[in-house]
DNA sequence: TGAATAGTGTCTTTCAGACAATATGCC
DNA sequence: GGCATATTGTCTGAAAGACACTATTCA
């Protein structure tokens, strides 16, 4: 049992429970969705999870979820939200812990992946190669999964996603890896278009063969947008 | 700081922060969206909350969140599902707690609002005509609004705010209650058959008109629903 | 000039949104 | 028959979904 040290008419008496912040890292490499897990140092050892740890005193969960972040990739301003709190009993052997998971978004262009104290190693896996993951890791990923979609569908989060020149080709295929299924080109580029989600830049990309015209986003900032995909991602 | 108990290369070392789940109640009441409130016994005295407490050993969010709707409605098997986890340092003044919120959904064909040990009252309140709230609350009840709303346009949990029997009215006024506008009726109604949402009974409505046929809903079990209402629900 | 990628338009069907008259039961 | 509520259909514009050819650059 856990009691606050106020006077006696306020005494608060409760479970000593954990509280931790787990975060889904996501981020786009050749073209494919990947997750950055770590092998874990304290028990269970030499196990990949999803990076993470207890929240401090005065850290507000998202005081957390940014500090962890920092700590495995070195990025801040990164595209944060929660997600889901998971506290079964049993999900952490040692003890009663409840986990906050957040989900974060991320591009290649400033990556700086750290091995922190925490973890021995860290490696982006493909969203689909996920190995068995300490606790419930797996459970929150999947969970992660379906969010992300969702985001897509209805918001402009892909922004955090991409560096901020790219090709609609390269948007595409960030929507297909995060749906996993091709989508057509001509009905793609008329519905992000009516999304007025990027503008053209005046640059193009060299390359072997004809050069794309670079695109920008016409907003940074998350938000819902006004003609979101909704349908046109689902099958 | 708090520690398990187990052996020493096992140990586990975090700060002693209380969880507790709360949960937003709504419940339609003479066409009205309604959230129950109770009046807290514990400090903060006299003023109004969403009913809650903190997670008891062994028990998860969920079963925490059941035995709290238990105690305060009397009622079992009813929609609830886990909205957002609150935990900003300074939301108790009391000690350090860390809030999830659940929201349930229930209707009124057999309720029974108790008063239980922590709450000297218990009220249905229109959701347009809430009072301050302890700690957060009145931003927990914002967030679960627009939830519910999101709900109603993607998801089939009408059901749950209904009795078994209703007229296509009575449904019209539960979307009408929650987004708080008029709709019309001939586009909510042939909108709501290609939902495949609800099916014809051979009863009707005894009333002191032209009788409506009583409807029910072909399925009672949470789900998306396939020609979801999304943008008909929108201005 | 051939290879590879970029970029573009039409047709059909379905859905959203605006709108008003008829049907039925009760008194 | 009058009243109150229940029930039903059409038209128009927008979006979804299927589908294939032309344009440009480089080697």
């Amino acid at each position: 049992m856990c009691y606050n040290n106020t006077m006696s008419d306020d005494k608060v008496k409760f479970d000593c429970i954990g509280v931790a912040v787990d975060i889904v890292i996501f981020n786009i490499i050749d073209n494919r969705l990947k997750v950055l897990l770590i092998k874990r140092a304290p028990k269970p050892e030499n196990v990949w999870a999803i990076p993470g740890g207890f929240v401090r005193r005065g850290e507000s969960l998202l005081t957390t979820a940014k500090r962890e972040l920092d700590e495995e990739t070195g990025v801040k301003d990164v595209y944060l939200e929660q997600l889901y709190t998971f506290g079964n009993p049993e999900r952490d052997p040692r003890t009663r812990v409840v986990s906050v998971a957040y989900f974060a978004l991320v591009n290649s262009e400033k990556l700086d992946i750290k091995t922190g104290s925490d973890a021995k190693d860290a490696a982006w896996r493909d969203i689909d190669e996920i190995p068995k993951l300490a606790f419930d890791h797996n459970k929150i990923l999947d969970y992660s999964r379906q969010r992300l979609i969702w985001k897509l569908e209805y918001t402009n989060v892909a922004y955090s996603l991409l560096p901020r020149l790219f090709t609609l080709t390269e948007l595409q295929r960030v929507y297909e890896a995060v749906v996993d299924r091709k989508l057509d080109k001509r009905n793609f580029r008329r519905k992000l278009l009516k999304t007025g989600l990027v503008k053209e830049t005046t640059m193009t990309r060299p390359g072997a063969h004809r050069p794309a015209i670079l695109h920008e986003f016409t907003s940074n900032k998350a938000e819902y947008i006004s003609n979101p995909f909704g349908a046109f991602l689902k099958k």
